[in-house]
DNA sequence: CCTACCGATCGGTAGG
DNA sequence: CCTACCGATCGGTAGG
């Protein structure tokens, strides 16, 4: 058999295991939180010996920034495609935010801020901090400057909300949203049998609550 | 010295250590979440040896329960006390709330959710729910019960926010805010120097971003 | 309220 | 990509 092929083959292996273990890991750290999951957790799951992770990641630390790196650049990419619909309204764009986020980056906000703060080494914590704001808050944002600049929210600097400000909260608003799907009609704390929390999420966020607008 | 002299003395200490080790078992728990503190930080925290913390409770997650018990009945007396400022209008007594909770109640929301999905057995899950509906979510509700009341916000069948959602959504957006105080003019990712967030949350989330109301 | 210590498990490495 | 194993640390206990 040629060199070539061999290798070839066995680049693809290599690859293909990479690839079930940063699945695994995805999955069990979007869950669980970084400090949560064991190396071991994460060799099961994919189906190999602990010790090979470090063959393929430096450390754990390593594992868990590609991890987030992948989700992020898949979140870029459905995110702007979200924004850039613009034959769709404000709060139509929104809802689709939301239910994406929900589906795929069922990672919490404050875990997500916790983890930046406590458990992650500087240098993590700058590569992910520009990863978060590019490829989620920027889109996300460009949506609510779209809406002041068509008219439908009211400018910053006119007693509306600055775009960076109403990203905050619709990602703390998706933070905690029950599971979806059929048959998780989680009556909880907050949400009622029937009621979809995205669409309630969205127009609070876009109507206020008050009676009337301010002065 | 007569017997029961030197018992209430010797109970007087032993309940001062007790408070010790709560005290700093709640700067702990809320700092950095239940499963990053190990039961040594604690005891080093609170100048006791470690096998001590197991003579006054009976395992880490007791300390933990404990901790969220005293921290919610204190949680309770204020804000149930800020809900009840009928002099004040809506807005200044969700400021009030926000500013308390950013104050005392450090704890995200995200973390504890997890917390109480993942790092908890059922008990003291099922204990802890509900110190959180009566003690911090009943007291916050009722402000916005009574801004539907007197007229200042939209009934939830009038296009409005249920006052559970509202909740909700206030509680996630405290969640995150940067810490408060002078000298922590901290310009991050959301906030700008010189704005106070509080204020900001509290004017969205009750004026909304659009330009006009819905329908 | 202490010293001494347990079994389990962690992230990571040696050596092939 | 494996077996074997390391030192550190965890929550908790024995025995006084």
């Amino acid at each position: 058999m040629p060199r070539g092929r061999a290798r070839s083959t066995q680049r693809s292996d290599s690859e293909e295991t990479r690839q079930a273990i940063l699945k695994a890991a995805q999955d069990l750290f979007m869950e669980r939180g970084y400090r949560a999951v064991t190396t071991r957790m994460v060799a099961d799951a994919s189906g190999v010996r602990q010790p090979l992770l470090y063959y393929h990641f430096a450390d754990k630390e390593a594992l868990y920034l590609e991890v987030q790196r992948e989700q992020a650049m898949a979140c870029r990419v459905a995110l702007e495609r979200i924004a850039a619909r613009k034959h769709e309204n404000i709060p139509e764009r929104l809802c689709h935010v939301m239910r994406y986020l929900r589906r795929s980056h069922q990672q919490n906000m404050g875990m997500l801020f916790h983890e930046l703060k406590h458990e992650l080494t500087p240098a993590t914590r700058v590569a992910m901090s520009e990863l978060f704001r590019t490829c989620i808050v920027a889109p996300i944002m460009s949506i609510f400057e779209d809406g002041v600049r068509v008219g439908f929210l009211r400018p910053s600097d006119e007693g509306g909300v600055a775009p960076r400000l109403a990203t905050y909260l619709l990602l703390n608003a998706a933070s905690n949203l029950p599971d979806d799907g059929p048959g998780s009609g989680a009556a909880s704390v907050w949400w009622e049998e029937g009621h979809d929390p995205v669409v309630e999420v969205v127009n609070a966020l876009i109507y206020g609550m008050a009676t009337r607008l301010p002065i």
